[in-house]
DNA sequence: GGAAAATATCGAAACATTTCAATGAATTAA
DNA sequence: TTAATTCATTGAAATGTTTCGATATTTTCC
């Protein structure tokens, strides 16, 4: 990813402004690398398709990178989108 | 603020994930320390009522601060609340 | 005090997001 | 190949957000 724009940007932020992905997120530090989807299930009390959803919007912000791994699938955090993101968040400031 | 913690990373994600909050808030940058409410009316094609509500929560986030000047309001961004969102955001990594 | 200017509030329409039950698709294991 | 497991999709209800016209509030200037 280049330089962020605004455009971007609202869409990292909209991505981290639920409580339900911020969780997810926490989960996923938790855990140190990966996470496996099954994992979630457990630990977030919402439909399987409800945490599919916002596992999509994470992964669609390129928030999270999943990876296959025979029927299950593992997360990982992407650390650059968020640098990215602070980046852009610096340069707001006065 | 002390540390911030998940509940208001979500806050201020939600203020920062619309197109006329960051482009007030890049408004506010360019302006270079205070930006006026009514210069917003010219950049902003939205009605009064609609960028009146946009401030508000970029105000009740403390992401701005305002003041008020006779019968104006000015506006100039909260770093430090940026900063503690960003610190929040690095928590976030692996 | 009265008129003008700047911002805030209210209420309702339009739009977007979240949630779930039902069902589909892909993969594994028996 | 059949049954079980895991994740994705669909469609609809509930909820939340954005927008605006109308109107209220606050302050200034004459």
């Amino acid at each position: 990813m280049a330089q962020m724009d605004a455009k971007q940007a609202e869409k990292i932020s909209k991505a981290l402004s639920d409580p339900t992905r911020l969780k997810i997120l926490s989960e996923i530090k938790k855990k140190n690398d990966w996470l496996y989807c099954v994992d979630l299930y457990d630990n977030i009390n919402l439909a399987q398709p409800s945490i599919c959803h916002h596992l999509k919007q994470l992964t669609e912000t390129s928030i999270i990178l999943p990876e296959k791994e025979g029927r299950n699938i593992k997360y990982t955090m992407n650390n650059e989108v968020i640098d990215d993101y602070i980046v852009f968040l610096q340069g707001l400031k006065k």
